[in-house]
DNA sequence: TTAAAGATGTTATAATATAACAAACCGTAT
DNA sequence: ATACGGTTTGTTATATTATAACATCTTTAA
């Protein structure tokens, strides 16, 4: 059972979703709303073929495409990140607020933390300049143990 | 064709592994080396199922457990990595000699440069302590242009 | 020497993801 | 309004990646 204040966040972070769209003039239409909605109606990571099969409650004859392109337009625009190590997709906590985050990942509760750091960012441009790299996509992922579920 | 110089230099490899597996008190079966020599043949990285295919000119009716198998031993054992962001597996260019390493993955060449820094380490360890968090592994991949394909 | 643990063989299937083409939709220039 | 082009969605099929489960063989250490 979802508590009404989760409710709330829910609408809160759609709304901002939507007026993020207008503003940088990207398409949200219905089918990818409703693909977001499933995406952050869940507490932490989501995969794929759950998120079909929700999905299916809606719309009976919906296949694996459906779900993934607009997982693609989702994360190509930064409203949903892919845990590569995971397979998994989650919901942004800070939607275009910044470039690069990491995350850490508990392994016994599964829960995910989304930290955006000036420091990673450093590392990766320090080093991305001494080797003359050039970085366009950054998969920083530490998996662990939480806090909670250390004690 | 090989090189004479990569031959031996992928000798000189595998005698430094089989160096570690008995210092280690590793198992490193003939499957198992097998595996890895067919990791270290290849340029950069190679994915499981083009090592099956290349494992069944030895042993025809091998099966992808096989191969996913003598994957997880290496890399449990740190003598190859996996890249999450390309499901595909590469072998250690520093085997037992760091924990954390990060890896550019050129796009356009796909070639693969394998970075050990203390940096790393150090955002790792600092921003865990922040957070509580106890990490056990760390998947760190920047993909982008490299400095051949810049230019 | 033999029981337990570990490694490999084997069959089957699960889980993840994309190609390719058709149809519908949407903005816009005429 | 309408016809065009680009984008999105529908649909079928299949590719790719990975593991479960159980049988058999091998190694090791008591």
């Amino acid at each position: 059972m979802k508590s009404s204040k989760e409710n709330k966040n829910n609408k809160i972070y759609m709304k901002n979703i939507e007026k993020l769209c207008k503003s940088n003039n990207l398409k949200l239409t219905a089918l990818r709303k409703q693909v977001l909605e499933l995406n952050i109606s869940k507490k932490g990571f989501v995969k794929a073929y759950d998120l079909l099969n929700d999905f299916k409650k809606i719309q009976p004859n919906a296949k694996p495409p459906t779900i993934y392109r607009s997982l693609d337009f989702l994360e190509e625009n930064g409203f949903i990140h892919k845990l590569q190590s995971l397979n998994a997709f989650i919901k942004c906590a800070h939607p275009k607020e910044h470039d690069n985050c990491y995350f850490l990942i508990c392994k016994k509760c599964n829960n995910i933390e989304e930290v955006c750091s000036s420091k990673i960012d450093k590392v990766v441009s320090n080093t991305s300049k001494e080797k003359n790299f050039s970085p366009k996509n950054v998969t920083f992922e530490i998996s662990g143990i939480c806090d909670k579920c250390m004690s």
